[in-house]
DNA sequence: CATAAAATGTAAACTAGTTAACATTCTTGG
DNA sequence: CCAAGAATGTTAACTAGTTTACATTTTATG
């Protein structure tokens, strides 16, 4: 399962030339986990930035009565720590493995090293942050402007993108976390698009059976013209 | 008025030295604007780097049925263009002068070319988008966990923060906006506070009476502990 | 200073979400 | 292979927001 930052998102790992990525392997600590393992708890001190190797990480805060809500889950790839290393907050997540998970570990006075050594690092850092952001904002204009089964269908057709077979294996209680709804509103949404023919259900996941179908279909919530990106997002930021 | 990324956080002309500042000075082209003036079009190829000398600068999105939806309102010493400039995206908002702007406007090339003869400037930038990118989350966290009247307490409490006299000067319809619900909602919670005492409505904008009831009061939503900066957000982030 | 424009206050009908509850179906581990 | 757990499907009562409407108050303007 994923969340905002992995649609489309390349991680920073992905992005950096391939000797950069050793230094990065190089002064990291790698650590396992096992799956729903703790890794950090909102109001650390422990000050750092990660990558994770492999697995994911689901990141959320747990509210007085126990209640765990996901603000995001990260994939393999994907870096996080920044609020720790250039903000100088605590963390601000509590975190866990989702399935077996390597996590290199790089601690605040590490990595500023790395960046006093390697100011090219900046620029794809720079890169990151901005589609973050760019990310963020959208999303929240989208809640502000759209309902859950505009939301919902247009999240989909993201997450079947460049897959050949439009399997999704997430279950409708993870879709509603991803979504920030309530399971019940999800199962609404979806037995929608199943009447029209859009999606088919299954146990622990959906398929995607009429991908144009349901774009068009989504068309009609649209209220503002998409933007394109004239280049492509996160090309190597001419710095 | 103002939003998201103005409340306590600071600009970037204000966390940069003083001769970081007049090289941006030096390189942009100053322009004037008067209130309600145009200044971008999502979608434009216009590249560069802003910033809001004085006035301030209202960005959204204006949909097919011609309503403009608010996404930010930024102020004097805050810039924009990231998007732009590190992420290779047209304009992503309209935008249009509050009250009478000066913005320095420095073309991609231009700015670029300043990042190459002052890497220094990486660290203030990382800063500013990790500050951004934490108040959003923030944001989109608080929007699913707390009704209105719990946000907009919350935030009506920042905005007075280190001012002497706690008035707010802005309509309830521009409170709407900035909590990107609709004016009837506002004016209802505002009811409530008023029916306790913690604030007085006036004609274009409302004073606060009673903060620390305000507060006490804001405290029975809260479902999680607030995380406090160990070191405060934006110091020189030593890259 | 009279009138228009802007802002406030409030009610009513509606809607998209919520939680709770429960029956059903599917999968997995002993 | 069957019992327990997990996931789905669906209903019902509720709630926090929406839009529309309109009366009232305040400010700005010709």
């Amino acid at each position: 399962m994923s969340f905002i930052f992995n649609f489309g998102i390349p991680g920073l790992m992905e992005v950096l030339p391939a000797d950069m990525r050793a230094r990065f392997d190089a002064l990291g600590v790698e650590k396992r986990y096992q799956d729903k393992q703790h890794i950090q708890s909102r109001g650390d001190q422990t000050k750092g930035f990660s990558v994770i190797k492999s697995g994911a990480v689901c990141f959320g805060k747990t509210d007085k009565e126990g209640r765990f809500i996901t603000t995001a889950v990260l994939e393999a790839g994907q870096c996080y720590g920044e609020f720790t290393v250039f903000g100088g907050l605590p963390r601000t997540h509590d975190g866990y493995a989702e399935g077996p998970t390597v996590i290199s570990h790089l601690s605040k006075t590490k990595f500023d090293q790395l960046l006093l050594d390697e100011p090219a690092l900046a620029a794809p850092i720079i890169s990151l942050l901005t589609v973050r952001l760019h990310h963020m904002l959208e999303w929240v204009d989208d809640l502000r402007r759209y309902p859950l089964r505009y939301r919902l269908g247009k999240n989909l057709l993201l997450m079947v993108k460049g897959m050949e077979d439009s399997l999704i294996a997430a279950t409708q209680s993870e879709l509603a976390d991803l979504m920030g709804v309530s399971r019940v509103a999800v199962a609404q949404a979806l037995a929608d698009y199943k009447r029209s023919g859009f999606v088919a259900t299954e146990y622990g996941g959906l398929r995607l059976l009429d991908k144009e179908g349901l774009r068009s279909w989504l068309r009609q919530f649209e209220t503002i013209d998409p933007v394109v990106p004239a280049t492509p997002l996160f090309t190597d930021a001419a710095l």
